[in-house]
DNA sequence: CGTTGAGTTCAACAGATGATGAGTTTCGTG
DNA sequence: CACGAAACTCATCATCTGTTGAACTCAACG
């Protein structure tokens, strides 16, 4: 069985940087205005040979969405401290994401998700179960407050992002980190931890 | 001067139908997305009369976005009681408005400010010179605070209505407008009376 | 009536897009 | 070496886009 013969697929880096170019277009124009021919081109390719790796647009775009900061890892650095000042490292850790290069496959998901119904259930999806619910299942709340604690910080955060990163409105854009970790880390304490309506 | 003899152009609401539809469709789909043959189609209308009336798809979307709520009207009665409790009122404005006919176009900038430069820009100064700097105005804090301040304002507010009403994560999607209210009133009221970073 | 001009439609162009399938090159293995 | 499979390219299709210009309809005016 298994006849191994042929090409080893142990291919050079053309994929990574079909997928590298492929997040900076998704970053840039979003999924539907970015164009699998101008991927190919920032990537030196021809555009069939996307094709030949992902099979299809969307396929590509899962994929190049494939490497965001794995929440198991990062969530529990930030729960690290207990609920002190847990706001200010949430926002802290958050912002310092985007500016990684998983912050690029998180802008391409923003933008995506404003005019594509998938890619918007997948940013909901990832909020949802990747985040929010390993943030909260160790916090020390009611059970029943946890979704609206939840949205409600995420509310904020994705704000933040949008103003920082999409929108660009000054001068939040180009504000000094720890200045915005002043700012809004306590509202994400007190949506976290503070006082609730009923 | 002025020979009028012809068809008079008290025409019908064609004209109103093209708005609404367009409307419509740039807040469900955003600009890039919103194609005029399917804005032509929901109206009854040939894909032509759109140009004849509008010229561009530009121009179409500018028409269409030109009945928001006039802010010089609604800032002024958030304003009226005092510094105190404006945080609450602030948002139970905004989100009222998102619920009316306005709200529609709304919705339809920031979707289309996402992936589309120019109506970026546009929410951009709509945010600054018709929103921001009327509140501000009439506020009584350090001048030097108020863009800082009103840029924090706008984080929280936009990401309110992106979570609400364009990725519609629950339980903020659906939620009672004063909840929202109460947990996201003292927010910004501290954005824009409260102690600020240096 | 008959001319005028706005309201409206038809047909078509030029460009871009995602996708396909056949073909060519390149290289590891037997 | 020779063969097979993977890496890669070319040409092309079908579709959709915004936009244009010529045509037709028809109510109002002289």
């Amino acid at each position: 069985m298994a006849r191994r013969t042929g090409r080893r697929p142990g291919n050079p880096d053309t994929r990574e940087a079909i997928l590298d170019a492929a997040r900076a277009a998704f970053a840039e124009r979003g999924f539907d205005a970015a164009s699998i021919r101008a991927i190919a081109g920032t990537a030196g390719v021809d555009p069939a040979l996307v094709h030949h790796y992902f099979g299809s647009k969307d396929q590509l775009f899962l994929a190049a969405m494939n490497f965001p900061v794995d929440p198991g890892e990062v969530v529990p650095k930030v729960l690290a401290g207990g609920q002190d000042g847990i706001g200010e490292r949430l926002v802290r850790t958050f912002l310092g994401i985007w500016d990684s290069p998983a912050g690029t496959a998180g802008i391409a998901l923003m933008r995506s998700a404003v005019s594509n119904e998938w890619t918007a259930r997948l940013l909901r999806e990832f909020i949802t179960t990747q985040v929010l619910r390993r943030v909260l299942d160790q916090l020390d709340v009611d059970l029943a407050e946890l979704p609206l604690r939840g949205s409600l910080v995420a509310t904020q955060l994705i704000g933040l992002a949008m103003m920082r990163h999409v929108i660009r409105l000054e001068p939040v854009a180009s504000a000094d980190p720890e200045t915005l970790v002043v700012a809004i880390g306590p509202t994400v304490q007190r949506y976290l931890t503070g006082p609730l309506p009923t």
